[in-house]
DNA sequence: CCAGAGATATGCT
DNA sequence: GCATATCTCTGGC
């Protein structure tokens, strides 16, 4: 699988977080964001960079990778390809599970897995998970939507903002969604 | 609602 | 020193 498909394939896909604590927290894939590797100039890999802190994308895929930017924010990554194919897909919204079959949340409630950052803090993910197997570590990822559950709510997954398309071709949303971010700077066009 | 500033890890020049 | 795959707070409309 391509990384620009795996991007569309992990919108509805569940994560689960068992923390050392013994607590478990959970919540559902929503917008996504595929990195393409060392031809890609926004990707940490670009032109073949290989750093202690991108090695886990030059490993296999199905493992993590958990970088920490501006300081204080953590963006988790699930890498797509083989062992030397850099590439990855940053998740770049989350939300409850129970917001996927259909409760109502507030805004607040929306807004804590709504960006990068904000998705890695509700599900208490940090640096140190960056290189663990999403198989069988603390942190576990079951593709699709979660067994048992429908998509619902008429989300179309794999489409994101129709406007938006030309400026964010890598990235990828559940339309409707509003945990889903947008860049103020463009119109809300979500596709039909 | 929008714009600006600050925090401050990591890597590059 | 400078830039960045960000977020929060503040102040203005």
């Amino acid at each position: 699988m391509g990384t620009e498909e795996a991007a569309r394939a992990l919108l509805g896909a569940l994560l689960v977080h068992s923390l050392p604590g013994g607590e478990r927290r959970s919540a559902v894939v929503v917008e996504t964001e595929a990195y393409l590797g060392i031809g890609d100039p926004a990707c940490h890999t670009w032109r073949g960079r290989r750093t202690a802190r991108v090695l886990p994308m030059w490993g296999p895929a199905g493992h993590a990778y958990v970088y920490r930017v501006y300081g204080r924010n953590d963006c988790f990554n699930v890498v797509t390809r083989r062992r030397g194919v850099p590439e990855a897909v940053l998740v770049r919204a989350v939300v409850p599970l129970s917001w996927w079959i259909g409760d109502v949340w507030t805004r607040e409630e929306v807004r804590a897995g709504s960006g990068p950052g904000r998705a890695c803090r509700l599900l208490g993910i940090t640096t140190e998970l960056s290189g663990f197997s999403l198989g069988s570590g603390p942190l576990r990822l079951r593709s699709g939507p979660p067994r048992g559950f429908e998509v619902v709510r008429g989300a179309r997954v794999g489409v994101g903002y129709a406007g938006e398309a030309a400026a964010w071709p890598l990235r990828f949303a559940v339309a409707g969604c509003p945990a889903v971010t947008r860049p103020r700077s463009l119109l809300p066009v979500i596709a039909t």
